[in-house]
DNA sequence: GGGTTATATAACGCAAGGAGCATATAGGTA
DNA sequence: TACCTATATGCTCCTTGCGTTATATAACCC
């Protein structure tokens, strides 16, 4: 989940969210939108590669690119778990609060 | 979304998901887990904090930070989106593999 | 006030990551 | 075979980010 801490490849993986594109086009997509070169772009996809992000099948002289929905599953999970716990407890506490209970603060 | 690249600031966020602690608590757990200082884990909490991650309010002496669940609505929005779209585009791949159709790729 | 605890900031060093240019590799085509 | 396009890699440089130690600030307690 690091991998998605960079601008440049959470775009790649938006770019891909369409459907897959060929390295030369995210390149083109990416070197536009960020000023960067076709080299860097591919580094960029590597770590997605390698991180399971996406996957990429050669299709003749072109390399086309894939989003793996499950790599996202993980980030929308832990978003979404981390979320919902505190609303429960945000919740509980305004219960409390509404109650007219101070909340004692120890340690 | 950035400042979640960071496996120190997810876990702080993690933490905070049961609820407010104080700044010490945080940096005591965190310290322990990835054996950093307490300015270090400071400095996470403030990135956290200047990105609207989290929430922080002096109680006392103490400081207790709390999680902001539209912060991570953002991330957990991202990824659905993105894996979303992906789906259905991947259904419809399927289909069309399915039918034995080659797909001719040019762009 | 003086000491102690809790937290943040300052100053600095170092390592990692990301960028560029040049080049390698591989496929497609004449 | 020779050349062109598409993509990846090697090397090097530079910036950014994270860590540490020392210190400042502020509240609490005696």
């Amino acid at each position: 989940m690091d991998v998605l801490g960079d601008p440049v490849r959470r775009r790649l993986v938006e770019l891909l969210a369409d459907g897959e594109r060929s390295a030369g086009q995210l390149a083109t997509a990416v070197g536009a939108e960020f000023g960067i070169s076709q080299p860097a772009a591919s580094r960029h996809l590597r770590v997605l590669r390698e991180a399971g992000v996406v996957d990429s099948e050669p299709r003749g002289a072109v390399r086309l690119y894939s989003v793996r929905p499950e790599a996202l599953d993980e980030v929308e999970r832990w978003a979404h778990r981390v979320r919902r716990f505190w609303d429960g407890h945000l919740d509980a506490l305004e219960t409390e609060i509404a109650r007219g209970r101070r909340r004692r603060d120890d340690d």
